[in-house]
DNA sequence: AAACCCATGTAACGCGTTACATGATTAT
DNA sequence: ATAATCATGTAACGCGTTACATGGGTTT
């Protein structure tokens, strides 16, 4: 799979960044929501990849002599990245939710601490989509009332409507869910 | 976190079962919706639970001489399960999604290999959404007109109800943001 | 007889997290 | 000065997949 892989080509793709810059990315941006990764599995991955010769770097200082190394993608590595988005995938992953596996054995427990369970997950849930819907008007600032697929923000928008719908039917079916543990 | 650990425990808490037994639960069964493990990472665990007095197993024979090893959870194995059921998840956990990481980079090709690629994908979540809808029927069927926490069949009614909501909503943004694509 | 399902295991490898480890720069 | 942020790495361990490996039982 490599899927970390494709995701810094990805990233590398719209402009050159550091390892650090690309662990906030993971960690402040929009894709947050649908993919991340720790700084100690960046740095060897960008390793790799420079081995593999689809990106390279390039060392800046900051101030008097911290050193930082700059990524690009090359054009190896352009060759990778759209082969990987070009790819039709036929199976059907599944989708890992661990909260979901527990709700199948929620059964297990006394009826008032899964009430617990669910309220504590239908918090959580609530509390990311009042800031996905905060994310998503400052987005709507930017890119006024039109968004089309040449437009710099369309991966912006895509992962956000998505992550939008995802969180809105998340808590639906939580609270139709607490209906049943009254 | 140990997930697969109490996935286990989760279904030897409903009825004995062998190792095959559990690999067939993640292949055909309602939770597989939203967990899977193959029997070459089921096998080890079974082991390692057993060594961890969680569970315990005794030997069947199928037909002349194929030995089953049927599994049962122990008063530790339901401690624990009870434990990791009754245990709030205080961290927002991403919920990885590959085809979102493509998503957000989709500008990097052309418009209508993109659009091959959202179609691709719609037809995978259209066939999945028509086979929960199968799925839903006959559990209707199972349990009549109400379900309560109490029922058997409560775990399976919150899995296929969220799946449901999960494809639908996906389908529809699919569809959506095709839009964007002509 | 062949195909398919039941049944169990190991080995190699890659993915991912937590913890260990260090040091510079900037803002308060 | 001290806290937060910038910046990069390694080590140990656990999770998960693919492939290797074997053999019995059932159905066509």
């Amino acid at each position: 799979m490599r899927v970390l892989k494709h995701a810094i080509l990805g990233l590398l793709d719209r402009g050159e960044m550091s390892g650090y810059d690309i662990m906030t990315e993971f960690k402040d941006k929009e894709i947050r929501h649908f993919w991340s990764a720790k700084h100690s599995q960046i740095y060897p991955e960008l390793k790799k990849l420079t081995d593999e010769g689809l990106i390279e770097f390039k060392i800046e200082i900051q101030g008097e002599k911290l050193e930082k190394k700059v990524y690009s993608i090359t054009d190896a590595g352009k060759k990778e990245l759209n082969k990987w988005l070009s790819t039709l995938e036929q199976e059907f992953i599944t989708l890992k939710d661990e909260f979901m596996l527990k709700a199948y054995f929620i059964s297990s427990i006394p009826k008032d601490e899964a009430r617990e369970q669910f309220f504590n997950e239908l918090e959580k849930h609530k509390n990311r989509l009042s800031f996905l819907e905060e994310e998503f008007e400052k987005l709507k600032v930017v890119i006024g009332d039109e968004i089309t697929y040449e437009s710099k923000e369309f991966g912006n928008y895509l992962v956000l409507t998505n992550a939008l719908k995802r969180e809105n039917r998340y808590c639906e079916w939580l609270e139709d869910s607490l209906q049943f543990m009254k």
